[in-house]
DNA sequence: AAAACGAAACGAGACGAGCCGTATTGAAGT
DNA sequence: ACTTCAATACGGCTCGTCTCGTTTCGTTTT
């Protein structure tokens, strides 16, 4: 696509981009979203502001393609969670992790951030299901199909809402600070999540 | 508390106020919440914008404080479940209504709004969960109480957890887009509760 | 009782500041 | 040379403050 015959000026625009992306993500971890704006995050990156608008078309695309860069980074290629044969234990390791993550401070300021946007963008929405939530979510099911094969799991459970009854619960939680994230709440969710979809629990109908 | 000597004025404060107060709830659901400014509720309400600012201190505090009018009428009194002694069935219609409610576009506007005030804001978040979060999740947990009594929900289920496994999958699904609510759905979601929380599940623990 | 008074609350809108997104220009990179 | 860039000016919009003249309504005077 880009195999013109022209200078190469790749470099500079791969340079400036990337400067953009990390003072969006610094600002954002710095002050609340409501207050990040694009021509602090131009000043930051020492870029002009057209050279912002001439990639994305609001400061809301900007920001999040920052967001989204952050975790492409983070995830190298294939996300894989443990899984050492014990469900229960694999799964509270996981949970407990993801409890220490919210609690970071910038990691809050950066999640409720890009909350703030696809709460409000069904179009944002849409790509962040395809681009971050998606594959961590396939993970997750790979090792839920593994702990079924092995019997830690009814065989009819339906992964989905088993993940969301997992999940949603601690990120309301962190939303609404509703309740403090401890480990024991990390651990109480997976009990109650098993007890749920566990082997025999005939997990299409209670009927 | 007001048994001051001079005249009373407060007959034209309360009508400037409920004024504004449905001018800011009608904004909110014509437009989206970031489209709602404090000069359209001023003159959608008739009124200066100095005495908006008079009683409340930014338009997140206006807004936020319309809201929670609305659901001070709606409530009433008291907020009661139905309680025909079959908890799976009540609590299924209970979570039907839910997902219908969501459904309505006002509606789904208006809770957005809400939640990006107080996903931001975590004194906006406190009060939110003191005058209307708290409110409901007592009436629900009164049913769950109920339920236990009549054997229906394990002894010592925890209640609070239960509650969340019940609605937050709902929330997130709606608030990410992730998946349609359907009527199916919420039936799901009972019935993966029971099973977790059900008679004779060791609710405590799994161990 | 009727009229005049005065304090509080008010509607309207001017104002400065900040931000958005566009357009221009001269310098720097390749 | 040709492109991309930083810097900056600009019009438009919103916020929150401030001022000004008006309306409301209990009190006081007649």
């Amino acid at each position: 696509m880009s195999n013109e015959k022209g200078p190469d000026h790749s470099r500079r625009k791969e340079r400036s981009r990337q400067a953009i992306l990390a003072a969006a993500r610094a600002l954002v971890t710095e002050e609340t979203y409501e207050k990040v704006t694009v021509e602090a995050i131009a000043a930051r990156a020492g870029v002009g502001k057209q050279t912002i608008y001439r990639r994305w078309p609001s400061k809301s695309a900007v920001v999040f393609a920052a967001l989204l860069a952050l975790s492409e980074d983070a995830d190298g290629q294939s996300v894989t969670l443990p899984d050492t044969g014990d469900l229960q234990a694999d799964l509270k390791l996981v949970m407990r992790a993801t409890v220490e993550e919210f609690a970071d401070p910038s990691f809050d300021k950066l999640i409720r951030a890009l909350n703030t946007e696809i709460a409000n963008d069904a179009a944002l929405a849409a790509e962040y299901r395809e681009k971050l939530a998606r594959p961590l979510d396939e993970a997750k099911k790979a090792r839920l199909r593994s702990a079924q094969k092995a019997g830690q799991l009814a065989l009819d459970a339906d992964l989905d809402l088993a993940l969301e009854m997992l999940y949603a619960p601690l990120f309301q939680s962190w939303l609404h600070r509703s309740r403090p994230l401890t480990a024991a709440y990390a651990d109480s969710l997976v009990d109650a999540t098993l007890r749920a979809f566990g082997p025999g629990t005939g997990a299409r109908s209670a009927h």
